[in-house]
DNA sequence: GTCCAACCTGTATC
DNA sequence: AGATACAGGTTGG
C-alpha cells in the first residue's frame, strides 16, 4: 500500500534517525529507505514535512509509521527538557530531528546482545546472517527479504548453526536469551510494564544474576529498555557516550569518578562505575535522558572523540 | 564488592 | 605477509 504521513511541523530527520545506531536492518536505496519490520517491508522517503511511504502489508500503515518513529510526541518540548548548556545545544542543532525509534522488543534485545564489543558494520552483518539463516522469507517488489527470526526459532537452533552466522562468543548468549523467552521465563511485554528501575533490576539482578540470561549487561539492558520499552530515562553508556561525558561533562561527576571515566572511556566500564555515571547523567538530563544520550552519541561520533 | 584478562570476528594499520 | 589494535560489553576468575 502507498500513503503519505504529514509531520505537521514536528521535527523529524529520517536519515539521522535511521543512521543513529538504533536499528541495524534498514537499507538506503536511492532516496528510499527499506525496513523489514513487523512481518513486512516498509519503504519510506522524506521530503521536508512529508513522509512518502509504501509497504508490503496493510498493517504497516500511517499509524504504524507514527508509532514507529514516535511522531506524535512533541520533540521540541522533549528537547527543551534536556537542552541546557552549550554542548547539548550544539548537538541538538547539528542533529535536529533525530528521534528515538520504537522497536519490536525481541528483535531489539537480540540485536543489542549481538552488538556487544562490536561495531556497526559487523553488527549489521551478524543480524543479516542470522535473519538469512533463520528468518522467514518474504517477497516485496520482486526482491526477497527476511523476517527477524522468532525467539523460538533461535532457541531451537543448534549452537553450531548460530555460530555460522559469525556471532562468535555471542552465539550462546543469543541462544540463552531466546530460550528464556521461549520457555516463558522472560516475558518482554511484562517487563515493559514495569517502570525503569524495576525493569532494569529484574533484568540484571534476577534474570542475569541467576544465569537465566547471558550477554545482557547494563548497556544492553538500557538499549533494550530505551529503544523498545519506552523507558525514556534509560541512558545507555557505550564507549562513545562515555567519551562524550568524559570530554564534555567532566564536572558532572566527582573528581574520582571523572578520573576513572577519563581513563576508562576507551575501554569498558565496570558495573558500579556504569551505575554511578548513568545515574548522574539521568539526574542531569532528566526524564528524557535517553534522547539526550542519542544526541550525545551522534556528537561524539561526528567529532571523532577518542 | 571490585578489578581485569579473555573473548569471536572483521577490518585497519603498521 | 604476519602481527597488532580495536570495535556501540560481558563473563568468569
Amino acid at each position: 500500500m502507498q500513503y503519505a504521513v504529514e509531520l505537521g511541523g514536528e521535527p523529524f530527520n529520517l536519515e539521522y534517525t535511521l543512521e543513529s545506531g538504533q536499528v541495524f536492518r534498514w537499507e538506503n536505496k536511492g532516496e528510499w529507505w527499506y525496513g523489514p519490520v513487523d512481518g513486512g517491508v516498509l519503504k519510506v522517503k522524506q521530503d521536508r514535512d512529508l513522509l512518502y511511504c509504501e509497504s508490503s502489508s496493510d498493517g504497516l500503515d500511517a499509524s504504524y509509521v507514527r508509532r514507529l518513529f514516535r511522531l506524535d510526541e512533541d520533540l521540541k518540548g522533549i528537547i527543551g527538557t534536556f537542552m541546557k548548556g552549550k554542548v547539548m545545544t550544539n548537538a541538538v542543532q547539528r542533529f535536529y530531528g533525530l528521534r528515538l525509534i520504537r522497536q519490536e522488543r525481541w528483535e531489539c534485545l537480540a540485536s543489542f546482545v549481538l552488538a556487544t564489543n562490536s561495531n556497526i558494520p559487523s553488527i549489521r552483518r551478524m543480524v543479516a546472517n542470522t535473519c538469512e539463516k533463520f528468518g522467514e522469507p518474504l517477497l516485496y517488489e520482486g526482491l526477497r527479504y527476511r523476517r527477524f527470526p522468532s525467539a523460538e526459532k533461535i532457541a531451537e537452533a543448534p549452537l553450531e548453526s548460530l555460530a555460522e552466522c559469525g556471532l562468535g562468543y555471542r552465539a550462546p548468549f543469543l541462544k540463552r536469551v531466546a530460550e528464556a523467552i521461549h520457555e516463558g521465563r522472560l516475558e518482554l511485554s511484562e517487563l515493559a510494564l514495569l517502570d525503569y528501575p524495576e525493569a532494569k533490576e529484574l533484568l540484571l539482578k534476577k534474570l542475569l544474576g541467576s544465569k537465566l540470561l547471558l550477554g545482557v549487561g547494563p548497556k544492553v539492558a538500557d538499549c533494550f529498555l530505551l529503544f523498545s520499552c519506552d523507558k525514556d530515562e534509560a541512558f545507555p553508556i557505550d564507549v562513545w557516550v562515555a567519551r562524550a561525558l568524559a570530554h564534555y561533562y567532566p564536572r558532572l561527576f566527582g573528581e574520582t569518578t571523572a578520573k576513572r571515566l577519563a581513563s576508562k572511556s576507551t575501554r569498558s566500564l565496570s558495573g558500579s562505575l556504569y551505575d554511578s555515571i548513568s545515574s548522574k547523567a539521568r539526574s542531569h538530563f532528566g526524564k528524557y535522558a535517553g534522547y539526550a544520550q542519542q544526541y550525545l552519541f551522534m556528537l561524539a561520533r561526528i567529532n571523532g572523540l577518542a
